[in-house]
DNA sequence: AATTATAAAAATGTAGATATTTTTAGATTT
DNA sequence: AAATCTAAAAATATCTACATTTTTATAATT
């Protein structure tokens, strides 16, 4: 998750604990999409005042995940398909462009970086419980696109991609569960994934830039379905 | 200016306000870059007290325009070629890529704004005090290149465009200057403007794509000279 | 059922308390 | 004497508690 890290060996503040536990707490769902965020309710949880909390509330207002309405406090911003589906396809796109950036420019640690994250991801194996299954998967997933991403070398555009990435993790929680516990799911990524490797080492950008694009919109008509049938 | 409206028909907190204020500050130099914002100053500056302020300061760090240091405060965001760099670089890429969509996506409406657009910004002529021309010319020069970008259809493309826009805003004010004050600069870009229209009204999507890269980019080298100058 | 007045709840703001960092001046060492 | 260290003081950042304003809920009235 993209935590807006501002400065290494700090303590941080009570506002930015509060601003992590919640953004946390809203992307695993423990307040639903358009739950009142009562002030009240926020102190006593979390433990804070009034001033922290709003200051917390304030960042995730700019971050799309919390909308504020002036003297009527805040709320969880809603979920909706078309939402989701400008989401995944700005995504898909920037990601497109990041890859063909990264393949211009991306030196040979990078391609190392990304052979080491593709094997990795690879072989998750042998897990105990599913909930470990999930997290590990899920953990080496997103390593792996990190990997790939970095090459673009633009601080900027990845902001911009991690931006995109919270924006979207409420939706890739519904994606996840279907995905990673379903091993023909499983097996078409590991092959989605060998073939983007393939592409990314031969620097054949085109063909890249288009796997990476249908890569990312795979799970838009199956958190289409999912959400359609939860509604 | 980019400025996170939550909701209509409402009287700001004295947060927002704030943020406003302070935004408007930075961008137009009041505050410099790596400047202490000392909360006693801004308490007093902006006739507040330092909760509201808090949160104020806390979205400007979501937008990358202030840092903060926990304990020690916030500062301005510092600027360096660097960064300008990867700003102009990101942003180019960026609306490149939604030019692209916009081609594909944009209807007729779409086309009509951006010829009035085009027009209305051809014709900055006989203005009262150079102030003005500046001002009102800039001003035609967003709405124009807003227009062309509207046409993409993604609320989040457009969203992420305008957070690029906000954090090259401190760069391109210096440009501006440069750019306005010359005739022959300003020939310039009226020709650019009409090539890109008329690749635009063609539906030439590589073409519109090439010549928005390049149109975004010309400011870089001028830029460049115009901060190692004053450095 | 709709309207208004009142009470309760909630959001937002200020002032002051607390904790941390920075400065200053003096003491100590090289 | 210059540099370094130390301890107190000042400045600053951060937080809590309470005050004020606004919204929402309730109850009484038309």
């Amino acid at each position: 998750m993209n935590t807006l890290t501002p400065h290494p060996n700090e303590q941080p503040s009570l506002a930015r604990q509060a601003y992590r536990l919640l953004k946390q707490d809203i992307i695993n769902g423990s307040h639903k999409p358009g739950d009142k965020l009562l002030m009240s309710h926020l102190k006593d949880h979390y433990d804070i005042g009034a001033g922290p909390m709003r200051e917390a509330l304030s960042q995730l207002v700019a971050e799309r995940l919390v909308t504020a309405i002036s003297q009527r406090g805040f709320r969880v911003a809603e979920m909706s398909l078309d939402e989701m589906k400008d989401i995944y396809d700005a995504r898909a796109h920037l990601e497109a462009l990041i890859v063909r950036l990264a393949i211009e420019r991306g030196d040979e640690q990078w391609e190392a970086d990304i052979i080491g994250k593709a094997h990795t991801l690879a072989r998750v194996d042998e897990v105990d419980t599913p909930d470990d299954m999930l997290n590990i998967w899920d953990a080496r997933h997103k390593a792996f696109h990190a990997a790939v991403a970095e090459g673009c070398g633009s601080s900027k555009l990845l902001e911009v991609r991690s931006s995109l990435l919270d924006q979207a993790e409420r939706y890739r929680q519904v994606w996840l569960r279907h995905t990673v516990f379903s091993q023909s799911a499983l097996e078409g990524k590991r092959q989605e994934h060998q073939q983007l490797v393939d592409a990314l080492l031969a620097r054949n950008a085109e063909q890249a830039s288009a796997l990476m694009y249908s890569h990312l919109m795979t799970p838009v008509p199956i958190i289409t379905a999912l959400l359609d049938a939860q509604a």
